[in-house]
DNA sequence: CTGAAAGCGCTTACAG
DNA sequence: CTGAAAGCGCTTACAG
């Protein structure tokens, strides 16, 4: 049988109140008392319901997190930050996809309605950001991670991407690289936007190509710009993927990398020290990422305010083989 | 303000218990009445608290994962696979990881005592399994997804390792290699043992070294074979990280793969089709193991028995240029 | 077919 | 410093 807290009362001879004290509280109970409760509980193993608790205080000591696809490759990392700074919170973290598209949605908001948790992590919400914003309107606590440059009205955290594509566009100029092929995300994501204009902002470029974030648009973008004769002496890729795909391309047309044309990717998911040359590329820090998402969450919940504007953290340039240091 | 069930019983005209019936059972009420009292829940919005559904009836509809680390390769997938089945059958799912050790534990024991989650899924335990076997002997229902082969007293979903291992070793032989290399993880698991015996079954070695699941034992074990003055013609390593590290070690030696040396691995994680040559690797279904072990879990609390037997899913040989068809 | 009442296991004014 | 009682929002015998 479950033991519970009537039983801890029964055993140290004190009232439910004052056993809830000792466990919450701890204030205006006497020091021995408590230590009496204390040892009971001890002794009998017992550990509040969270269910019951949640009922009686209204509140789950739960975040809600969702992720459209878990199965990108930089989600464990993030999703192993905001798991580490959850737990560490003694809070629960409850998972969301949308995979299972629209089913998937009315699911989510079920449990959102149910209150199953008191706050939500998003990553890149797309086709949920009204859905989301309707909840958030309604007074659930929202972090965005990565907003995509939506500039939703909600907290969110994101990274440098200006000033990574500029530190990308100076890496390749500093290694004497003039002629670069760009091959961009979809126009309409704000990173992309960023990431483009700090590179062109250091290194100019006419031959701006825009894709997915996949590794057929890396191939495609090359192999076109090859067949249309484009003069470029290296590529700047808006994430690893499209880069795994442009360094494929690139050895079946028997360019060599760097040798002939350098590569730069973005992101630097795990694949990235895989490739052949690996990749130099532009670091995300994804599970700082997670934790700081994570950390305002909980700082909004224990009842500090969530800052406004983004918060907005460092990348990194990694410097591999596919474009080495001067 | 949140709209209770008492909300909707007033509105309709009815009594909180008729309310809960047509929620729930549907059966006994009469069909004129219940219209009404669905239509009411349609006007306001109605969506029952999980947490007072919870205490009432004494389970959560929530079940919980632990997941050593959220950063391996093919986590993803599981995770994919479970979340889709557990949300499809109107479940919660609560994330564990044991990443901060100790810490973690604690916390992950608390929230089993505190009954947030009537089942658990667990990956690859290691130094949890005590822990966890003691749950299950208190009564939670637990499926493990690989056990690893230590063969404990709950049910769990496997791949045909041995049949994997005799697969790569056919694929070898098929195609004239003789003088295999196998690298292999740590002994200790089961899974190492059936790979390298359903291997030898069918093209015997005596260069079998042992390591870890890391790229470091790859190229280690490369390395090693080499200055030993192996002779070897192919390579069966026990995993893809193992893999991309003997590929590399064996670039790095001027051995040209797959004309000198054939290269198999093991998972096929995402990055197999992206190392030089791609990887030739044997296929671990990840996704469909998620579904599986979180189905026969579902399956378990719904009242119906989880099979004792490991349920044994199947792996399957791709074939990419590390080790080409014959 | 329907409802009043007890109960799930806690927390929290309120009173002392 | 401590406790009796109400309440959180449901479900479920029990009685009719």
């Amino acid at each position: 049988m479950r033991v519970t807290i009537a039983d801890v009362a029964r055993e140290a001879g004190v009232s439910k109140t004052t056993v809830s004290r000792v466990l919450n509280t701890g204030a205006e109970v006497d020091a021995v008392t408590a230590a009496r409760v204390r040892e009971v509980i001890g002794v009998l193993g017992y550990v509040p319901s969270s269910g019951a608790v949640g009922l009686a205080r209204g509140s789950s000591r739960t975040i809600g997190m969702l992720i459209p696809s878990l199965t990108w490759p930089w989600v464990g990392e993030v999703l192993q930050g905001v798991a580490d700074t959850v737990e560490a919170a003694g809070y629960g973290l409850l998972l969301f996809t949308c995979n299972r598209g629209a089913d998937s949605v009315t699911h989510f908001a079920g449990q959102v309605s149910a209150r199953a948790f008191d706050g939500l992590l998003v990553v890149e919400p797309e086709n949920t950001l009204d859905t989301i914003t309707a909840m958030h309107r309604r007074g659930l606590p929202v972090v965005l991670v990565d907003d995509r440059g939506h500039h939703p009205e909600f907290p969110s955290v994101t990274t440098t991407n200006h000033a990574g594509g500029s530190s990308a566009a100076a890496h390749l100029a500093a290694s004497g690289r003039t002629r670069p092929l760009v091959i961009t995300g979809r126009r309409d994501f704000g990173c992309v936007r960023d990431r483009l204009a700090g590179f062109l902002d250091v290194l100019p470029s006419d031959l701006v190509v825009e894709g997915e974030f996949t590794e057929e648009t890396g191939r495609a973008g090359v192999e076109r710009a090859l067949d249309g004769g484009g003069d470029f002496d290296c590529v700047f890729a808006h994430n690893d993927l499209i880069a795994a795909g442009a360094l494929r391309a690139l050895r079946k047309a028997g360019r060599r990398v760097p040798e002939d044309v350098a590569v730069v990717g973005f992101d630097d998911i795990p694949m990235a020290r895989h490739t052949e040359p690996p990749l130099t590329t532009v670091r995300q820090p994804m599970r700082r990422m997670g934790e700081t998402a994570a950390g305002m969450l909980l700082a909004g919940l224990a009842g500090g305010t969530i800052p406004d504007e983004p918060v907005v953290l460092p990348t990194e340039l990694v410097v591999r083989r596919s474009a080495p240091a001067p």
